[in-house]
DNA sequence: CGTGAGCTTGACTTGTTTCAACCAACGTGG
DNA sequence: CCACGTTGGTTGAAACAAGTCAAGCTCACG
């Protein structure tokens, strides 16, 4: 299974941000979401682990990811690091970048990544001339509000399993809603230390609580991809305990 | 010292979304923020320990704190509680409800709380027509997500001193923005429970750390009020370790 | 063939929680 | 007036979840 990409017309609907990187070339598409007026999106390639921005750089430009996976992190001095979010295809690199140039953290590849990146002046005044526009990138700015607080409300408030189980099943809504999901299969590229630094957990307790779920049956990992066997165990864990 | 209320200029420059608060009856400050157009904002004072609205209300309208502190809560099925962030004298309660009628979190008054509420029609309005006012409640909005970026941090990747710490420090300079800190000494209406919510840890391991810092001579707290008297201290702990 | 990145496992340590008891302040109602 | 429950804070002992350290394994890569 490799559907690490993106299925354009089923992106389009699920994540309305997707709109800017098809908004050129695919014409029905682009009818759709009005966003024919932008001018060609300037394209990048990245390798796994390198940067696609670091903390506090000044961005012209508003990156969102076509290919591959990303991770925003925090760094501090001392090196421990936290990511507090998972970039799949279609996501905005983060969407304060649409009126606020810099940018509080990286963003590092997971995989070997495509993004294309929009010039924020542009974005910006299309948003005025466009409500329709507007309200769905209000609408991935609230989503993406939403997910940090329930970051924060993880990381403050429940247990390794739990935050690992919700990690999971996180990831696999998210990927179900861009199709990337078959049979409760999906490509999962990420290494435990990304598991570890997503979850305030060090790389050997994400080892022994996965080692855990894979011998309790709940998930089978392997190659870079993951399957979840028992859906309504995860959940359970993941929900309460 | 009583300065729990807030004063009208000073907060006015500080804290964007203050102006709406004072779009009236306050002839200098309503001239400069061009709110005037809004009609008088409903009123309300609610007892301490009080919800302000609870997760998943629809709310039609955007409150704004005039006077007294509130926390925005999220409360898991089995209690365990999470502050997200304390709100204080000018702060939106949310700004996502600026586009978004359903609240995510619980807001509750943790002292006795003034506060008013805008209709979000009209807010939304006067945000098209007015490119100024639009881009301060953008600045509102990016920083309450930054502060939750930083509380994800914290609670990822920091220990029990390193957290407290850094909520103190974090209060007191909202506190400074707003000139509500004189000498390093603050209101502080916080219970030691809310410490506990807002850090993820439990009241009484606070209540050690606490005493800790208090035994080390980095804090004095006493009748609702905290005092830091050693501040290179305090960024210590808050900083590193 | 060596090197480095990634994963696993076990033994031990530590930070934080849990449980419990106790005290102080406060309001309420008899 | 006292008795009482409630809320908030402190402290110590024991339990536990997660971290640290260390060793050994596989695999990919040059």
């Amino acid at each position: 299974m490799q559907i690490r990409s993106f299925d354009e017309g089923t992106l389009c609907a699920a994540c309305p941000a997707f709109e800017f990187n098809v908004c050129r070339g695919v014409g029905q598409v682009a009818k759709e979401c009005s966003l024919t007026a932008l001018p060609q999106p300037s394209e990048h390639t990245i390798l796994p682990r390198r940067l696609i921005c670091r903390e506090c750089d000044l961005l012209e430009v508003i990156p969102i990811i076509c290919h591959g996976w990303a991770a925003s992190t925090v760094t501090l001095s001392d090196g421990r690091r936290q990511i507090l979010s998972f970039l799949l295809p279609g996501d905005v690199v983060s969407a304060v970048l649409i009126f606020e140039p810099v940018i509080q953290c990286s963003v590092e590849a997971i995989t070997e990544v495509n993004y294309r990146t929009f010039k924020r002046t542009e974005v910006k005044a299309l948003l005025f001339k466009n409500p329709d526009l507007f309200s769905k990138l209000s609408r991935v700015w609230i989503e993406e509000k939403a997910r940090v607080d329930q970051l924060a409300v993880d990381l403050g408030r429940r247990a390794a399993d739990e935050r690992i189980a919700r990690l999971i099943l996180n990831l696999s809504d998210r990927l179900a809603r861009r199709s990337l999901v078959r049979d409760q299969m999906m490509d999962f590229p990420l290494r435990q230390h990304h598991i570890a630094d997503a979850t305030g957990l060090t790389v050997v307790h994400v080892s022994k609580v996965l080692s855990e779920f894979r011998r309790a049956g709940l998930v089978e990992i392997n190659e870079r991809s993951l399957t979840i066997s028992d859906l309504t165990g995860l959940r359970c864990i993941a929900n309460m305990r």
